[in-house]
DNA sequence: CGAGGTACCTGACAGC
DNA sequence: TGCTGTCAGGTACCTC
C-alpha cells in the first residue's frame, strides 16, 4: 500500500519528466481523471514533489496536478507500442519527446486532478505535518491534545499527521513496544517521544529500500524490499519469536505482539 | 468540535 | 466448475 517511502519512491522516478511538455492527454476513466485534464495541454512539467501521500506535479502555467495513489494507483512511464500498461488504464499523457507517462488503478480509488495553485493550497491547507520534519517532541506535545484517542487510529488521521499508513502504523507501534489500542492518554511522554523516533528510523529506511511491496498491484516496478524487514504486518511472528494477534482498529486489520508491546 | 463508523472499488482467496 | 462471501485499505463523508 503506499504509504510515505512508497510516494517518495514515486516522486523521485517521476522527477525524470522535469522538463517535458505535455502535448496530449487521453482520459479512459473520468471517475479517476478530472475532466479539467485538457486545460494542461502544452504545459511544461517544472516540478515533482510529494505531500503527505499526495503527488503534486508543478507546470510551467501555474497549474498543478494533483494525483493521489490511494491503494493501487501507479504511474508507467513508457514508450507507445509497450502494451504493458494497458490494463487497468485510467489516462496517458503524451510527451514532446515521444514518450508518454500513464495513470492506471485497479480499484479506481485513486484520482489526478488539476489544480490552480489557490485551490492546491486549500487541498494541502488540510494535512498534519510531516513526520520527518518534526521532532519527537513536537509530534509528542501534538499527541497529548488528543488524550482520548486510540493511538493508532491517530496515527493513520492525515490531519494529525501525514504519510503514515496501515503498515507503518504497525510497525512503529511494534518498535516502541505500544499497544495499537491503547489511548494516547495511557502512554507516557518518554513512550510517545520513543514512538516518533522508531517511525522517523522506519521510514527513512523505508525509502532508502524503495518502500515495500506486499501486493502485486501496488509494487512499484518490483522495487521495493522493506517488506522482509517488517517485524509484524503481514507476519504470523514477531522478531521475538511470538505469535501474534489479529484485530480490528477502525476498520483495519492490525497485528501486534502482546508481549513485546504494552 | 472530535471521535468513530462506513462507502467507495476490484481482485484474491476460502468454502461449499 | 462456479458461485458466494470476506478481506484488503486511504480518504471523504456521515453520524453521534
Amino acid at each position: 500500500m503506499p504509504e510515505l517511502p512508497e510516494v517518495e519512491t514515486v516522486v523521485r522516478q517521476l522527477q525524470k519528466l522535469v522538463g517535458r511538455t505535455i502535448k496530449k492527454v487521453e482520459i479512459f476513466d473520468n471517475k479517476v481523471m478530472d475532466q479539467r485534464l485538457h486545460k494542461i495541454v502544452n504545459s511544461k512539467i517544472i516540478g515533482v514533489r510529494r505531500r503527505a501521500k499526495s503527488i503534486i506535479f508543478e507546470l510551467n502555467n501555474d497549474n498543478y496536478l494533483l494525483a493521489h495513489l490511494r491503494m493501487t494507483g501507479h504511474f508507467h512511464h513508457t514508450t507507445k507500442g509497450d502494451d504493458s500498461y494497458q490494463k487497468y488504464l485510467a489516462g496517458i499523457f503524451h510527451l514532446d519527446d515521444k514518450t508518454l507517462f500513464t495513470y492506471n488503478t485497479i480499484r479506481r480509488f485513486g484520482s489526478v486532478n488539476v489544480m490552480t495553485k489557490k485551490e492546491l493550497e486549500g487541498h494541502l491547507n488540510k494535512y498534519g505535518p510531516e513526520p520527518l520534519e518534526i521532532s519527537p517532541q513536537q509530534f509528542a506535545k501534538l499527541c497529548e491534545k488528543s488524550p482520548q484517542s486510540v493511538i493508532k487510529s491517530k496515527l493513520l488521521d492525515q490531519s494529525f499527521i501525514v504519510g503514515i499508513g496501515n503498515i507503518y502504523a504497525q510497525e512503529g507501534l511494534y518498535h516502541a513496544g505500544i499497544l495499537p489500542t491503547r489511548k494516547i492518554g495511557e502512554v507516557s511522554r518518554e513512550k510517545l517521544i520513543l514512538l516518533h523516533q522508531e517511525m522517523q528510523r522506519i521510514l527513512k529506511i523505508a525509502i532508502k529500500n524503495n518502500g515495500t511491496t506486499v501486493d502485486n498491484y501496488t509494487h512499484l516496478d518490483g522495487k521495493g524490499s522493506f517488506q522482509n524487514m517488517l517485524a509484524v504486518y503481514n507476519q504470523e511472528k514477531c522478531p521475538q519469536k511470538h505469535e501474534l494477534q489479529k484485530i480490528n482498529i477502525g476498520g483495519r486489520g492490525t497485528s501486534y505482539c502482546k508481549i513485546c508491546q504494552r
